[in-house]
DNA sequence: TGTACATCAGTGAACGCGCGTTCACTGATGTAC
DNA sequence: TGTACATCAGTGAACGCGCGTTCACTGATGTAC
C-alpha cells in the first residue's frame, strides 16, 4: 500500500474498495463520492482522474462483482463435476455464499439501480456470470427426457429468481424480518423441491 | 378533490399518493419530501402536520401497500376455492399482478429500506399479507402425506422468494435486462415445477 | 341568524448541510539526453 | 550520473443546488352561545 508521497499508487482500486465498504454499510443510497474519496485519503476531485463520476464508480464495483461471482460459481461447479446434479446444486449454494460474503458487490450488482447494459464491460461481466449458471442448467437438463425438458435458460432463470429472492427477503436485514429458517436451508430445500419437480431427484427420498 | 380555499381537504392521502408516484418513477432514492409536497400543491413544511418526516411518509405508503397486497391475494385465493391447488396458484399470480400494477407500493414495501418492523401498524399489515400466503400454503400442504410434508411456512417462503426474485430480476427494468420469457410465464412455470416436486401435480402432464 | 372565539392546517422564510462537479494550479514522478 | 523537461495525479477553493427540518406566523374553518 504505497501511500507515502504525493501520488497515491493505486487510487482507482482504493476508491472501488472504499465504495464497496460504504455501499455495504449504508446501502446504495448512502454511498457518496465525497465519502469514498475521504476514505481513500484523497480529495473528491481526485476521483475524476479515474472515473467519469459517481455512477461510473458504482458500475466498476458491480463489474468486479460479476467477475468474482462468475468465478465463484464456476469454481463450485467444477469442483463437483462430473455429477451434473451435484455440480448444479453447488452452483446454487455458491450464489448465496457470494451474496453473503460480498454484500457490497451484490448490492452494487443488483440493487444500485445501475443497468447491466450501462457499458459493454459491465454487460460482458454480467453475461459471463449468467453463462455459468446457464451452462450448469444445460448440462443438468440433459438428464431430463427431451420431450419434457424445459429450456435451460428458463430453468436457470427459475433458480436465479429463487436464489435472488432468498437473498433479498431472508438473507439481508439485520433484525426483525427473521424467518425461522436459515437462508442456506431455505434455498437448498427450495432448489431440492424444484429439481424433484423436474424429475432429477427421485420422488421419494 | 376539494382544493379551493386555504386548507387542502385530504392532504395526508394526497401526499401518500404523490410519494407513490415519485417512488414509482424515480426509485426510492429519487423520492423527495420537497417534491412530494410540491406535487400535492403544498409547502414542504406542511408535510410535518401529517407525518413525522420523510421515512414516516414512505412507511405509510408501504403500509397501505401491504393491505392492498393482502386483499388482492385473499381475493384471488377465495375466487378459486375450494380447489386448494387452483387457489394457491391464483395467489401466486396475484403476487406478480400486484407488483406490476402497483410498482410504487411494491418498491415502498420491499426496496425502500424501510424495516417492516418500523411501527406496529406496518408490521401488522406486513404480517397480514404474509398470513394470506401461509394459509394458502397450509391448506395445500394437507394434500401431501404428513411424513413428507414440509412446513407450510417454509413452503410459502419458497414461493415468496421465487415470486420476489422474478419481480426483481425480470419484471422490473425497462430495457436491456430482457429475459426471453414473460415474467408471468416464468413464475407460473416455476411454481408449476415446484408443486410437481411436492407431489401436488401429477409427475407427467 | 349572527357574532366571538378557539382550533389548527398551511405559509414562507430561514437554517445548515453535504452533495457532485469544475477549474486553474502544483509538485512528484519518469524519461531523454 | 546529472540536468532539463514533459507528464499527469492530486490539490484546494469554489459553485450552485436541493435537501430535510424548524419556526413564528396567519387566516380559513368549525363551534358555542
Amino acid at each position: 500500500m504505497p501511500k507515502r508521497g504525493y501520488h497515491h499508487g493505486n487510487l482507482r482500486q482504493a476508491l472501488v474498495e472504499a465504495a464497496l465498504r460504504l455501499i455495504e454499510s449504508k446501502g446504495p443510497t448512502g454511498f457518496t463520492l465525497t465519502e469514498a474519496a475521504k476514505q481513500a485519503g484523497v480529495t473528491p476531485a481526485a476521483v475524476y482522474r479515474h472515473f467519469e463520476g459517481r455512477e461510473d464508480l458504482i458500475a466498476e464495483a458491480a463489474r468486479q462483482g460479476f467477475l468474482m461471482f462468475a468465478d465463484l460459481m464456476q469454481h463450485a461447479y467444477d469442483k463437483y463435476q462430473p455429477s451434473a446434479l451435484a455440480a448444479f446444486e453447488a452452483t446454487g449454494r455458491a450464489y448465496l455464499a457470494f451474496a453473503r460474503k460480498h454484500p457490497g458487490h451484490y448490492i452494487a450488482m443488483f440493487e444500485s439501480g445501475i443497468s447491466a447494459n450501462r457499458t459493454p464491460e459491465l454487460a460482458d461481466a454480467a453475461a459471463r456470470a449468467r453463462g455459468v449458471l446457464e451452462r450448469a442448467a444445460n448440462e443438468l437438463s440433459k438428464h431430463i427426457p427431451a420431450d419434457k425438458r424445459p429450456p435451460a435458460t428458463m430453468f436457470s432463470a427459475h433458480i436465479m429468481a429463487m436464489s435472488h429472492g432468498v437473498v433479498e427477503l431472508y438473507a439481508r436485514n439485520a433484525p426483525g424480518t427473521s424467518s425461522p429458517y436459515a437462508p442456506e436451508d431455505l434455498l437448498e430445500s427450495g432448489i431440492g423441491v424444484y429439481l424433484r419437480g423436474l424429475g432429477l431427484i427421485a420422488p421419494d427420498s
